[in-house]
DNA sequence: AAAGATACTTCGTCAGGCTAAGGAACCTGA
DNA sequence: TCAGGTTCCTTAGCCTGACGAAGTATCTTT
C-alpha cells in the first residue's frame, strides 16, 4: 500500500488510488472545515452555534432538549450547556422547563434563531449544491452511491444512528 | 430544493438526491472528525498536533518551516507557534535556526516525534484503507472520480494547491 | 421514605484559533 | 551604506469549544 507515497511532496512515485482517495477524502473535510468557519462568522454565529440552531430547528417543536443535542453533536452535556448560554444570551433560543419531566428543558428557537437559520445557508449547500444540481442524472446517482458507500466504511463500526442533521420525523407527531 | 428537506422531518417528501449527498457528506464529516479525536487522544497528542508532526514528518529535512505549516494546515502562524511550542515542550520536535535564512526556523522531528508518528496510524486510514482495498478495480476507480469530484465542487474557488495530507510517512518504518 | 438514576448546570481547565503588535533578519534602491 | 520596506516568527490578550467533576433538581425504584 502507499503511504508514503502520500507524504513524499513531489511525485516520483505515483499515487495508487487508495492514496488518491485519501486525499480527496482530505480535500473534502479540510474545505468544508475552512469554509463553515469562514460562513458562521459571516452570519454573525459560530459553526458550532450554527450547527445547534440548526439541528433544533429541525426537531419537532418541544422535542429538542440538551441532552437530545449532546448526542445528536457528539459533545458532552456540559458543552452543550456552554453553547446554549451563549444562544440564549443572544436571543436566538429560549429555554423552557418541560411540563411533564421538570428536570428537562425544552429548546425553542426565537423569531430571530428561525431568521438565522434560513438565513446562514448550510456550509456545505452554499458551495456544494448548485453544482451538484447542475449535474447530469447519472452523475448525482453515481456520486451519491459513492459517497454513501465512503461514509460507511468510515464508520462502519461505529453506528449510531442519528448523523448530525436530525431528519427528524414530524410525521408522527402525535404525542 | 433541498433546503428544507434537509431541515424538515422526512414524513412525506422524499429526499432527493442532493440531499441524500449532502447527508452522507455530513456522515463522512463526522465520522472522521470523531474519529480524530479518539485517535489522537490514544496518541497521546491532539489532533492538530499529531496533524503537525504528521506534516513535519513528510516534509524533506530542513524544509518545514512554521510558515510553510501554517500554509498547509490553513491557519495563522501564531496558531502554529503555540502548536510549536507545546510539541518542544514534550520534545517532539526540535525548532534550529536556518542557516541560510536566519528568520526561518527549520523544524525537526525527534525520536519521540517520529515514534509517534510511525505508531498513530492516519484517522482515515485506520478505519478506511482496508475496505476500499477490497473493492474491484472499478468501483475504486469510480469512488475516487466521485471523491475527487465533490472535492473539487467544494472548493471550487478557494483552490490552494496543497490539501492538508501529508500522511505521516508510515513507509515501513524501518526504524 | 430512602436510595438510585437522570437531566442539567456550574466550575475550573485546557486546546486551538484569531488579531495586533513587536523584534530580527533580509532585500532594496538611492 | 543605510533607511525603509518585507518577511518570518514570537508574544500577548482574547474568544470559542470541549472536557470532567461536582452539585442541584427531579424523577423512579425499591
Amino acid at each position: 500500500m502507499s503511504i508514503h507515497a502520500i507524504l513524499r511532496p513531489t511525485g516520483d512515485s505515483p499515487l495508487d488510488r487508495t492514496d488518491e482517495s485519501l486525499i480527496a477524502l482530505r480535500r473534502i473535510l479540510r474545505a468544508t472545515e475552512q469554509y463553515e468557519r469562514t460562513l458562521a462568522q459571516a452570519a454573525g454565529l459560530t459553526p458550532a452555534q450554527l450547527r445547534v440552531l440548526q439541528i433544533v430547528a429541525g426537531q419537532r417543536a418541544g422535542t429538542a432538549t440538551p441532552s437530545a443535542l449532546a448526542n445528536q453533536m457528539g459533545v458532552s452535556q456540559a458543552t452543550v450547556t456552554a453553547l446554549l448560554d451563549k444562544l440564549e444570551k443572544r436571543s436566538m433560543i429560549v429555554r423552557v422547563r418541560s411540563e411533564t419531566d421538570r428536570r428537562q428543558m425544552n429548546l425553542l428557537l426565537t423569531e430571530a434563531g428561525h431568521a438565522s437559520v434560513d438565513e446562514a445557508p448550510d456550509a456545505l449547500q452554499q458551495r456544494y449544491v448548485k453544482q451538484f444540481e447542475s449535474l447530469s442524472d447519472w452523475e448525482q446517482a453515481m456520486l451519491v452511491a459513492s459517497l454513501e458507500r465512503v461514509a460507511n466504511m468510515l464508520n462502519a463500526e461505529s453506528l449510531d444512528a442519528s448523523p448530525v442533521l436530525s431528519i427528524g420525523d414530524l410525521k408522527s407527531s402525535e404525542k
